[in-house]
Order: structure tokens, then C-alpha cells, then sequence
DNA sequence: CTGAAAACTTGTTCTGGATCAAATTCGCTG
DNA sequence: CAGCGAATTTGATCCAGAACAAGTTTTCAG
């Protein structure tokens, strides 16, 4: 559709795609679009017209909804290897979330009758869809474990410890601001929760970096 | 591998396989695996490894999170045609949920790996998967979007509006207190709700039925 | 029918996190 | 590298819904 010969080669070698032949992998390439976003664009917005899937090659995407007062509740953060859009394969296409890069990012696109072609055609690619979306769902299904059932300083701990640590150094990936949203906590109340692990010895912040001085009392907190 | 021909002849007509040909229904009744639930049967429970992905041809399934004395966060309703037990498509098996049958309940039941089959062998059955899979994460954001921007009675309002209606009379589905946890209230808060919204003349309610007075009242209330 | 358990409602009090307000710090952009 | 707007923190107060405590009604097994 609309795709240099120089993304395919990089492609080509991508987990998404390794796995099958030449040729299923050039009509993919074929009949996908490749799409590049700069920091804070939109893919697409809520209530807009979009038939398309997405699957995020590098980069990351933000999905939330908008409230009032410019608010925002964020529903997921996107990595790389991620397929979004599924409104692309119901039958009404409205976006229900906006899709927002959070730094430079490229995407494939595919239309979604495409889709339905390529997951006969190409088994390895039918099978990262459909593990993807069962993985998100539930992750979902985790995310509302969390958020009914657990405190607040209970899903920043929890949050805390599913971030890559180097040493026992890990890194908010995002605003704290964006992350709170999607603890479904009020920025503050993000802020306090942080203060109040600090408080307890289990960590330290200063800024973006926590350092975990005790990964299993953070665990324990969690029960 | 365990279906009579008696419910054989039932599924054929049913929309999940009606659009595939004689030969493609044949097999998947060899791999697919038929189960009937009793009302308050477990067909499996947190924890459990379940590598099969079911899919409800009759009655209601819960599921739900078990959570301190004896209490449950319901996460989902599932109809007729719906499709779960993703974990079965992801490498650990392990299940979140809880699955429980809320009434007498049919399903058909499939290995994860005769789904990564199939979905390849016949393509009404990927598309059938794909678009529950799709529909089921847009479900859960709508959920999300409800829990963390709407008020007690709002979230019901909502709830209400969406029961099917004869005339102007709906049904509660489910038990109050199970209504209530997946709305993400206690069953105080949601008798209370419905009280508000009774005081306040939008609708009334005598058990499980509740008499809509006013739904253009109660769909301005989501504003 | 009957009666006991479960479901639901109603009343009261309590509290975690929201909200409002005001620094302070951070991270760009020019 | 200055300075300005955004992000974050800190402080004080508030409140929607939770929690606890009794009833009351419904359901259903026997």
C-alpha cells in the first residue's frame, strides 16, 4: 500500500513477522501501510471513523478517554508489538478511545477487511492477533482486579514492581500525571502514595527514578 | 471427541456456524468438545489451568474475582455467543477469572492449539473469534470508562438503560448483589441508587422489575 | 405450606481519596 | 542558559460511597 522498500527490510526481521515466508510476508506488506507519528500526535480520536488495525512497531501509544476539564482517563499504554484498533473488526468502526504517541513511533495499519483476509492466509499472523487481544483482555481483566480491589498505595506497589529494574533501579516510564490515570488515582493522591512508600523505607523517588529498597515487602503489601 | 449427534444437529443452525459449509462444521464438532452446566457450576475457577477456549451457545456465565470474606468483583456477563477462556491462547493457562453458570448452560469447549487450527482451516470461525475478542475489549474499556468517570447512580442509570425493554418495563438479569459488583458498587450503595432514582421519578422499581418512566431523563444524567 | 437462609433494604457512622489552593520544581524553547 | 509554562508536590478540607448494624422480604427445600 504505502511502504519503502528500506521499512520492509527492517520488518522483515521483526518478531511480528519472522515467522512466516517470503511471500506471505511481502503480500502483508502489500496490502499494510506504514504509518510514523511525532510526540503527542494523534492516530485517531475518540468517535471518529476508523477501519483500521493497528500493530505498533516501535515507540509508545497512549489510549484514554477524555473527561471533562481537559481530564483524561488513561486505559492503556502501548508497546511495541501491540495490535490496537479493534473497532477496525466490528461492524460500527467508531474509535471509543483516543490513540496518542507518547514519543516517536511507527505503526503498521491494516485495513480491517484486509485483516480478515490475511488471518487465512497467513496462520503465524492470525496467531499474533489472537494472542494479543486475548493477552489484553486480560490484562484488562487485571487492571479492574486492581482498581476495585486494591488501595491506592497497593496498586502504586504494584505498578512499581511490574517496571524493568536495573540493579534496584526502575524508571516511570511516563508522566506521573498519565500513570496515575491509569491507576485511576488523582495525581496527588499518585504523589501521597509515592511519599507514603518512601515514608515506610520500602522505596525511594526522586523524580522518575524509584530505587525498590524492598521488593518483597512491596510484594507482601499486596495481599 | 464428545458431542451427540442430537446437539450436532442443534448447532448447525446456530449463527456461530451457520456460515461455513458441511465438511468445516463436521470437524470442528470432532475437536470441539460439548459441556452442560448446572445453575452455580464452576466450569473453572482462579488459578486453574484451563488451556480450552469455550464458547456459550446457551444460558449465562459469570465471572468474577474472588476477593476477602467470602466477596466477589464481577468482571463480566456472558451471553449467548460469546466467546472465553483467552487464557487458553496464551502460553501459561493459568485462569484469572472465575467461570461460574448462573442457570442451566450449554458450551462448546476447544483445545488452545485446535483454535490456532481452525482459525486457519476456517475463516468464519477466526472471524467469529476476532470480532468477540474485539467487541469483548471494547466492552471492558466502556467498563473501565464507567467505573472511573460515572457516579453510583449514573452507573446504574447507565445499567438500566441498557436491559432490553418490553414496553417500558425491564428486567434485572442477575441478582442485585451481583449486578452491584460488576457496576462496582456494594449492594447498600446500589439499593440506594435505585431509591434516588425512583425518588426522583425516573423510574420505579418492585424487585427485579424496574418501570422506566422517563429514559430521556435518565440518558441526560450521563452527561 | 412452612420456616430458615439468603437477598435486599434502611439507618448511621466513618474514611480514603477527591477537591481546592498554593507553592515548588522541572524541562523546554528561544 | 534564562525564564516560562507545565508538572509535581504539599497543605487543608470535603464528601461519595464504604462499612457496620438491624430489620424486612424473598426464595426455595422439604
Amino acid at each position: 500500500m504505502n511502504m519503502s522498500k528500506d521499512v520492509q527490510q527492517t520488518l522483515a526481521t521483526h518478531p511480528l513477522f519472522e515467522g512466516m515466508g517470503r511471500s506471505q510476508q511481502n503480500w502483508l506488506f502489500t496490502v499494510g501501510d506504514s504509518i510514523a507519528l511525532d510526540k503527542h500526535d494523534y492516530l485517531f480520536r475518540r468517535g471518529e471513523q476508523s477501519g483500521r488495525l493497528y500493530v505498533l512497531l516501535s515507540g509508545h501509544i497512549k489510549l484514554s478517554i477524555p473527561a471533562e476539564r481537559g481530564q483524561e482517563k488513561v486505559l492503556e499504554f502501548l508497546s511495541p508489538g501491540d495490535v490496537f484498533g479493534e473497532s477496525a473488526l466490528l461492524t460500527n468502526h467508531v474509535a471509543i478511545t483516543n490513540a496518542q504517541a507518547l514519543g516517536p513511533s511507527e505503526l503498521l495499519a491494516f485495513e480491517g477487511k484486509d485483516v480478515m483476509v490475511a488471518v487465512t492466509r497467513v496462520p503465524s499472523f492470525a496467531q499474533q492477533i489472537l494472542t494479543n487481544l486475548s493477552q489484553r483482555v486480560e490484562t484488562l481483566f487485571r487492571d479492574m482486579e486492581s482498581v476495585s480491589l486494591l488501595s491506592a498505595a497497593q496498586r502504586v506497589a504494584e505498578y512499581l514492581l511490574r517496571q524493568p529494574r536495573v540493579g534496584n533501579q526502575a524508571r516511570l516510564p511516563f508522566h506521573k500525571r498519565a500513570i496515575a490515570s491509569k491507576l485511576g488515582l488523582q495525581p496527588e493522591t499518585f504523589s501521597r502514595s509515592l511519599q507514603q512508600l518512601a515514608a515506610d523505607g520500602l522505596i525511594s523517588v526522586r523524580g522518575a527514578r524509584v530505587v525498590i529498597h524492598d521488593p518483597d515487602k512491596l510484594q507482601a503489601m499486596l495481599v
